[in-house]
DNA sequence: TTGTAAGCGTTATCAT
DNA sequence: ATGATAACGCTTACAA
């Protein structure tokens, strides 16, 4: 005997209709604003319509339709790294406006762990949306095999390596990581350290390419230590085992801001000052940057540019349009501020 | 030899009918784990799903089932909040947590721009969603105008002071204001200000009253600084601004963590030195808290717990029970630093 | 245990 | 300009 929810029975077409004096199709025709419909139906179904308090039922609608105006952006990543980083959030806000504009709805997926891998893959398949924007894919990625399996149109952010032809959008991690690196070697370090972080995705292990490609010759990598996460924790362990690993080090490319910031920290509590001891650059030109004393000189990423481009890709998609080429890069560019 | 072709058409039920040879309700049966099926027609319904490569259409079984098994995350805040705001981040975290359990789907909504508003009331009418946690609600916000209408089962965070009887959780701002003000009081402080920001929500207008009420008699309104978002930057205006007008304060509550360290910036900037010449206490106890010189006493508010709570009192209405009491408070404490 | 058939709320294709 | 009517892909009584 548990009392029923009071939950409104829901108006239909038919209810129009009926309300109205007229068919369904013709309901139809007003609610979709078509043409052909006389001046005093469209105003009888008007009337209906506010009188029954009919709202359309989208479910059905892309039933019939085969289509949802709707398109996942899935962000895989752990917590810490969902609420830290400012890029995602500037990817998502990019992704919507002109998702936005286009009049589709961005509906964002987050994974946090094996059952909500599970359980996005099903709504992935079960036709809730029309498309898939792909943050941060990992290398092999379950979700990136349903898509692949079922053919949903699919942009990625970056490009794990074992993505096939799927369309990306990106940024060159490998050749601005060079050029950042530059700026130490500019400013005459020559113990340049890194902290290379997220090496499972192509961020990282471009970041650490690029920082190869800069050394050349003296790259050494004893002087790498690699970290598990872009976290400010991490770049705060990473530079104090850099630091016992080789005291006399006088430039660190930090692999993010966030990291960088952890090892301005380290730095100053081993009691180094930045920059006069050691120069100290980031990567991202997040929040992370301007809030660090001093500063830092960091590459700039267009977060929000990335996420309308990746959003661009995919309604092109959408439209039947052949991506080529497959990649797509967004410029960056170095900001220089005081801790080289 | 590979099938390189774009879009595939998918299997329904009734491709994996024919293809084991058996009718279209046996093949729901199987999909839907229920008894009553022989061990040969399960193995062939199988098999067949397999070699069709099948997914149900997730769209079609909402239709008939009148459920969705998602729902919907509304946050209604300017990009810049979304970013920064760890809070919101967390509560999303933990809501999905609890969602997850319950073998459902968050879905997070964006709105960011009145078009965004139009797009979403459509989305939410249209039965995507079996119910929606609504963050950080306006007053006379259109977007709870619609849930009310359509009778959609929804937990607000936070509570709007128009809403009627829907149900809610939150934290009570009012009373940890006046809590974390009184450190102020107990240090000694006597010309204690304030930056109270975003007032026409709740948490702003109760953060404000909280700090009313510890100070009584004293409180002047004077020394309250009233300014639009919860940010970094107004934290740091609001404050100039305060120094302006009562050069002599030894204490600031600042209305969040982001506006405390802005409230620090600006008393370095004028030469004040804390905690030594002025207290500052903030709220939130995000990560602006650690973050801080000094680091910040503060307000710890467990975003991730009123996020699962909100998502379990969802739930709960969905599953037809009735929620009372309506509000629901999840309780906070001080973390007392170096900042006092 | 399995098949049949009636919807679920729309849109779309016909005639009219 | 409008009204039947057939899909869309699925679940679910009810029959068999």
């Amino acid at each position: 005997m548990t009392s029923p929810p009071t939950r409104r029975k829901r108006a239909t077409v038919h209810d129009v209709a009926v309300e109205a004096g007229v068919s369904r199709g013709t309901v139809s025709r007003v609610v979709n604003g078509e043409r052909y419909v006389s001046a005093e139906a469209r105003e009888a179904i008007e009337a209906a319509i506010e009188k029954v308090g009919y709202v359309p039922n989208t479910a059905a609608r892309n039933l019939v339709m085969q289509r949802t105006q709707a398109v996942g952006f899935v962000v895989h990543e752990p917590h810490s790294l969902f609420v830290d980083d400012p890029n995602i959030g500037n990817i998502l806000l990019g992704a919507n406006e002109a998702l936005s504009q286009a009049d589709h709805q961005l509906v964002c997926l987050v994974v946090d762990s094996e059952r909500d891998t599970d359980r996005i893959t099903r709504y992935l398949s079960g036709g809730f949306v029309d498309g898939v924007i792909m943050v941060s894919a990992r290398q092999n990625d379950p979700i990136t095999r349903v898509i692949e399996r079922l053919g949903l149109p699919a942009t990625f952010v970056g490009h794990p390596p074992d993505l096939r032809e799927l369309p990306f959008v990106g940024i060159d991690n490998r050749s601005a990581s060079a050029d950042i690196t530059g700026e130490l070697i500019g400013a005459g370090r020559r113990h340049i350290g890194m902290i290379a972080a997220a090496l499972d995705r192509d961020s990282g292990s471009d970041r650490l390419a690029g920082f190869r490609d800069a050394l050349g010759d003296r790259f050494d990598e004893r002087l790498v230590v690699e970290v598990p996460l872009y976290s400010h924790q991490d770049g705060f362990a990473g530079t104090s085992e850099l630091l016992r690993r080789e005291p006399d080090i006088d430039g660190v490319f930090a692999a993010s801001d966030a990291v960088a910031a952890g090892a301005l920290e380290a730095l100053r509590a081993a009691g180094r000052s930045v920059p006069e001891d050691v120069s100290v650059v980031g990567f991202d030109d997040s929040a992370w940057a301007l809030r660090c004393h001093p500063p830092l000189t960091t590459v700039h990423q267009p977060a929000a540019a990335v996420g309308q481009r990746a959003a661009e890709v995919l309604l092109a998609q959408l439209r039947g349009e052949t991506i080529s080429p497959v990649g797509s890069f967004v410029p960056t560019s170095i900001v220089r501020r005081g801790s080289v």
